[in-house]
DNA sequence: GACAGCCTACTAGGCATGTAGTAATATTCC
DNA sequence: GGAATATTACTACATGCCTAGTAGGCTGTC
């Protein structure tokens, strides 16, 4: 499972963001929907060079029927962040979870009550995976 | 505070946790406390060297009166983490700590229960900051 | 059928990082 | 005082990542 997850960079992230949101999209449609990051974007060729080194790696495939290839991602975004953040976890807190939940309430400043909030997200989503019966539906944000 | 934060990187984090653990400490016994990677262990040299760019750095100051030169971090452990922390929150996460939380719980089996004794720890430690005792109330950076 | 425009593939260069070797220097022991 | 040992500074090298340019092909239009 995690261990054949390829390794993701940071621009590649970026991407994989964009990718994950739009469902599919070319290049074009990537360049145009990537978050202008504050100031400059990067250029068409870029994208594409990251594009591609993503198809490589598994992450994405595809689609050379239609002539603006086609990329969908590969592997959910579940699975991509939470590799990330398991080594994340690893590398820099040892893997104290409590460690790290407690430095991020420290900074960013999560009250008490945000945890609640989360706590019962958590014994829902338990709840569902016991018994599943359809998944609540997603809010996606529709984009041209 | 956070502003002035130097970048401290993989190699780098391994050293400067070594040295929160001893203390300070001299390359040599930086070298042998370094938790043995499995199989591998840098050279003496390395160590060396990243050493001298952490102090370089401003995150490690050095002792030059005693002749094995001993190095003492200049950075707070929770300072450094939570620094990387907020990085990693925004770039990976976008900054929903929900998010990161809710996956954290996923992969980490945390279960409800050790939320609630993390929600207990930020509550007593909320109560320690209003009632210091001792200490100066530790002033708290204003948010935009 | 030729041309213009967009798209892909290939290639390259710059930068940060991690690792380690070599020479010079200080210390200690005899 | 001199030799053996340990430590430091300087430098180099390999790797990975990010960014971008150029050449050539495909598509649609006139």
């Amino acid at each position: 499972m995690d261990d054949s997850m390829p390794h993701i960079t940071g621009a590649e992230l970026r991407i994989m963001k964009v990718l994950w949101e739009l469902g599919r999209g070319t290049v074009r449609q990537v360049l145009d929907a990537l978050p202008a990051h504050q100031d400059e974007r990067p250029a068409y060729t870029t994208v594409m060079t990251i594009m591609k080194q993503l198809a490589e790696k598994g992450a994405l495939t595809v689609d050379r029927e239609r002539q603006p290839f086609v990329y969908v991602p590969a592997l959910p975004r579940d699975q991509v962040l939470g590799s990330r953040l398991a080594q994340f976890l690893h590398t820099v807190f040892d893997g104290q979870v409590e460690d790290l939940v407690l430095h991020l309430a420290k900074q960013a400043h999560i009250s008490p009550e945000d945890l609640r909030r989360i706590e019962a997200k958590i014994r829902a989503r338990e709840q569902a995976e016991r018994q599943p019966r359809g998944r609540p539906a997603k809010r996606k944000k529709g984009k041209p």
